[in-house]
DNA sequence: TGTTGTGAATTCATTCACAGCG
DNA sequence: CGCTGTGAATGAATTCACAACA
């Protein structure tokens, strides 16, 4: 989630809803996609399909950009690539930094949607003095000494972080003192920066708690049960074949070292 | 977001809303944390704090729980760790399966957090024969074709897939014929899986368009420009702190009709 | 005709504010 | 007292359903 600010709910111009924004991109890339296919028009319900939403929602999330389609007949592909390219700042190259190459930061520079539509990877920097030099993904690392100069050399306004948890809020601080307005964070931590300031996250457990509260939810059911049993330990994960694994319905307490 | 259908409306058992579930885990995280430090209660100030949402959102959080706290005092630590996890469905262990074993998927395999609290890497495939038996992060990596026996036999029912986005929805449909349930997705492709099984994605180019947007909304708010036609192009990278309000320069809103 | 664009209705999420209880 | 738990109020997002119109 963004934590920016939200914005000035006053006048009623420009007031891309933060969903809709989200989705731009989705619709970026199916769009993309016909686009290359020399498919010249869409419907919004073709449209959706291929961006995975449906189609009322589509047309309302256009309506917020304006009114680029044709009545009858359906949006120009071209047309809306360009649009939409344009509201999402993708007219303009941004050029931005990673910080932290280990695994995940290498695998992030090699990434190939990284440098193709609207984003550069302008430097990689790590904190360790032996990756100095060493080329990855044909950038060469470099120190997080210099991570100030570069920031600003490079006119970097967006950093992605993918350090340890522990170095994260320290580099984001660096990030935000040299000027970095945006950052997209690897890191499992909260990351606290200042007003003005966008953090976005993306968190491996996160998504994959989220999935097995869905799973667990998926097994435990059959049953016609549904009271919302007050008392903290019953429930015997009553399941059948697919997937479960360990039938340990309650524990006691504690499972963290 | 949770892309694909998600769970039937059908028997309503547990009402726990999406977004609460989504902030589980950072709760979850920031109790860990304090566990780990042995403090024994926290409030839902503290708390709120330290995974960076405000309290009354916390607290309805956890009433959709139940009552875990005690009134004057706060909540018990340990006690809501495990409350926490038994809701997610961490009490149990996960076996995952990773698909596709390039700069990311290896990545993937190394990152400690997997295997962590819930979850157990179970297995690495990859397309490619040059790395069968191979090890990455320890774990042998086995051939796609092995792929339904190895679902089948690790019981497995959360696969992550982070091959190519060419490969993506054909190792997805696989998966899914195989019995996986739940899908973590890191190609850059809208995967169509059937009713009942869940897909999560994470998307850095989604990401970064999303940031780019508002970095974008953050350099135009000096000057009332920002018309539906001009190319943009410029932007000087002046980094001046607190942007966000702007005291408006709005634009008609095109076509309002 | 066929499809957009959008008010109105609905559902979901957040925030407020305070009663209730330890 | 202090802090939780929660109804009620507000706000945001989605969906409905249809008038407008190329």
């Amino acid at each position: 989630m963004a934590t920016g600010r939200t914005h000035r709910p006053a006048t009623r111009s420009r007031g891309i809803p933060e969903a809709t924004v989200a989705r731009l991109p989705l619709y970026l890339r199916a769009l993309t996609a016909l686009s290359e296919r020399s498919v010249p028009t869409v419907s919004s319900e073709e449209l959706a399909a291929a961006a995975g939403v449906n189609s009322a929602k589509l047309r309302k999330d256009f309506s917020y950009l304006g009114s680029y389609g044709t009545r009858g007949v359906g949006y120009d592909v071209e047309y809306l690539v360009y649009q939409i390219s344009r509201e999402l700042g993708l007219t303009q190259d941004w050029p931005v930094v990673i910080v932290g190459i280990g695994n995940l930061g290498a695998a992030l520079a090699n990434y190939g949607g990284f440098a193709s539509r609207g984003f550069r990877v302008a430097a990689l920097i790590d904190a360790d003095p032996a990756m100095a030099g060493k080329p990855v993904a044909g950038i060469p690392v470099q120190h997080t000494d210099d991570l100030e100069k570069i920031i600003s050399d490079n006119g970097v306004s967006i950093g992605v972080i993918a350090t340890p948890a522990g170095a994260a809020q320290q580099v984001c601080d660096r990030l935000v003192a040299a000027g970095v307005t945006s950052i997209l964070n690897f890191a499992p931590t909260v990351l606290s920066v200042p007003d003005g300031v966008d953090v976005r996250k993306v968190d491996l457990s996160i998504e994959l708690q989220i999935l097995a509260f869905h799973e667990q939810r998926k097994a435990g059911e059959e049953s016609a049960e549904g009271g919302p049993l007050p008392a903290a330990a019953s429930r015997g994960a009553a399941a059948d074949d697919s997937a479960d694994q360990g039938p340990d319905g309650d524990v006691p307490a504690v499972m963290p070292a």
